[in-house]
DNA sequence: AGACTTAGTTTATCCAATAGACAAAGTATT
DNA sequence: AATACTTTGTCTATTGGATAAACTAAGTCT
């Protein structure tokens, strides 16, 4: 949508600084407000005013003096509502119930067993009721409902491919915003893993972020100039189907050599099958369509054995590593991000993962880009998608306006 | 640089926005203007009024009535001032002087025959200083020269790797500026290609593009949201360095299976190794030793031999295709484009190339990725990056001021 | 106690966008 | 040709932001 200027939006936009200033670098006077954001003291008093009588901004009392009058403190109100995370997974659903501010005040999971989308929505409907009736009081109630979903999600909330819930075409937003009457933004699982850890975690005051996360699959969330990047038409980051092997494993997908078939789970198929096969070969085709299926393993049980010190599951490991590197240098080298961030199931054996994947990059990634790049692995853990999901609701409700010139 | 909100802000915004409407959709009226940005026409009134004392925009003279008055139509005066663009090649320094809407006045080329960086200011100076003479008598005179570089650009305009040059940390803006006087813009080649075909090509009206330059080596320049991606300090787009074969062919960069290995010119020494050692085969050391020299054939020579049915030059170029629509595959995945376009000395061979890219474009890209994506070649041919070059100036000239809610 | 500092508010001013009235210049109808 | 209607573009008064500078409030330092 095309906006013109005027002094509406003016407004808008010294507000939101005013209010993200506070947010971030909170408790500060509205002199230090003024001297940050370059704003005169009297349109941030203007404005403060308004953020006050909002409830989205509260007075702490008196801060130190530096010799002179003391200032009056401001501090973010992360109690004025509160929104709720969920991260719809292929075997679990997990919320969350968070402040403002991410900060977690309850958190309920239920297990996933069928795939169809009424199933789908009554685990929902089971993590997310009880986390409603939990919410306090505060002035705006709850503010929206927040969701990442493994699969691609078109701007209109509507998730058009979820290859591991067999759905196509399910419009899940309008359906949650008729049931829990908020607003409802629905969107990748990666990109919302990015949202989170950018805001809360390992990506924390970083421009240009990549954030990778592997478990049954890859996907990425780009965050571009603090903002989530979706591309045309919402389907970025699917970096899980980026070949790295022009001629390699078949993959489901239709193509060849994609990046998850050798670094994630999904690898631990074809560690399997080449266990069995003792002339096992990429080209060899049985052992490849045996493990274009599922892997039979899981992660916490192969880490289990990697800990026994299980030397094919530690080569396995380091292979799945090397090959993450190899990909991430791919992005590394493409995007140029100040960093990336690893997330997901996966990294639960980051332990024997972590090693040959930083080598890959260090040997591969170009010296340039590589430089002043920062790697790091999810600052969240398991929660980076549910606080991602949420904050991408708190988003919404604050809004936020930004000039380039 | 973070910007507040004043009135000055409103009208550079607003200004910006009438200037844009006209120059992209003009011949227009003041009212038609006012409806499409939906300003008051008082506003455009005025704007205009300013727009036309600064011989940015003119009047034509009046246009069709439509039952009433008629309407007095405003075209951008692209005749306001001139820019020179120059594309610095490895081998070839090419500069045009074009108005402001990238008409081309005159061009000049020279070879490039010694790549230090003195004797390339002095092919830069010999094909500059004819077009500045020949520069019209306008308002702005000359507003700025863009370069285009086969190299890795910071954002201070430092040239801080070419290696087909042998170049590192160049300061090639200040240099430049210093000679002629005019602000000087320098990036990446590929960048510069992107930004005039985004401009003045193939991807008019397109948002998201990614344009592909294959020649001796492969870059990306990425259109994000009407802009050029930088990434975080501006080396985005090395996409030439992404692996599509892990533990492919051994590249200078010290990575292996880099994607301009095979499908760029720099193909072209594996195919003549290839010929020679009929074991021939990547892993052979001999053969990837020598084939990492540069390939003895231009595309010129091989498009002639293709073109004389030569099987297996056709053969090369076939694969090449194929790879190239691997690495593209990649790129459309990951970032979700509208449009492809791509460009570079390698499209020449277009008819040989094009079917297996195509072809392993449709057989390997995500369903949802691919349905609406548009491929295409560059729209100008070997000018792309002078003309995007030249444009880079213009827009700075110019100045955009873009806000999102 | 008095001088100085710092925080935050009040006041007058400025400036751009806007709605609506209006003038200018055409077309259509009688 | 006269009149009614349409469309274009300007003029005028108003609105509502930001701002500088003056001012009040509330502290510290000597």
């Amino acid at each position: 949508m095309r906006v013109t200027g005027d002094q509406a939006l003016v407004k808008k936009l010294n507000k939101s600084i005013v209010l993200d200033t506070i947010r971030r670098k909170g408790p500060l006077s509205r002199t230090d407000v003024s001297e940050r954001t370059g704003l005169n003291k009297a349109t941030v008093s203007n404005l403060t005013a308004e953020l006050l009588e909002q409830k989205l901004v509260e007075e702490t009392g008196p801060g130190e003096s530096s010799g002179g009058r003391k200032p009056l403190m401001l501090l973010f109100n992360e109690a004025a509502g509160c929104a709720i995370g969920i991260e719809l997974g292929v075997t679990l659903v997990k919320a969350a119930l968070t402040d403002l501010k991410g900060g977690i005040l309850l958190e309920r999971s239920t297990p996933l067993g069928r795939h169809d989308p009424e199933s789908a929505f009554a685990a929902i409907r089971e993590v997310t009721v009880p986390l409603l009736e939990a919410a306090p009081d505060t002035p705006y109630g709850l503010i929206g409902i927040g969701v990442g979903v493994p699969g691609m999600v078109d701007e209109a909330g509507i998730i058009l491919y979820a290859p591991n819930l067999g759905w196509e075409g399910i419009g899940l937003k309008t359906r949650l915003e008729a049931e829990f009457g908020v607003p409802v933004v629905i969107d990748n699982e990666a990109n919302a893993g990015a949202a989170g850890e950018r805001e809360y975690g390992a990506g924390r005051h970083v421009r240009h972020l990549v954030y990778v996360s592997a478990g049954m699959g890859i996907g990425s969330g780009m965050i571009i100039d603090g903002q989530l990047y979706k591309g045309a038409r919402g389907y970025a980051g699917e970096t899980g189907h980026m070949s790295i092997e022009s001629d390699g494993r078949l993959c489901s997908c239709g193509s060849r050599g994609c990046w998850e078939l050798y670094a994630s789970e999904r690898a631990y198929a074809y560690a399997e099958a080449s266990e069995k096969n003792t002339a096992a070969d990429d080209k060899n085709a049985a052992a490849a369509d045996q493990a274009s299926s599922l892997p039979s393993l899981t992660t916490r049980e192969l880490t289990t054995r990697a800990r026994d010190g299980h030397e094919e599951t530690i080569a396995m490991y380091t292979e799945i590593g090397r090959r993450l590197g190899i990909g991430i240098t791919n992005l590394v080298n493409g995007f140029n991000p100040e960093k990336i961030v690893v997330g997901g199931p996966l990294t639960e054996a980051k332990e024997w993962i972590e090693p040959a994947m930083l080598e890959a990059i260090a040997e591969r990634a170009l010296p340039y880009h590589r430089r002043e790049l920062a790697i790091s692995f999810s600052g969240l853990g398991s929660r980076s998608a549910v606080l991602g999901a949420a904050h991408l609701a708190v988003s919404q409700f604050l809004g936020r306006v930004r000039v380039s010139l």
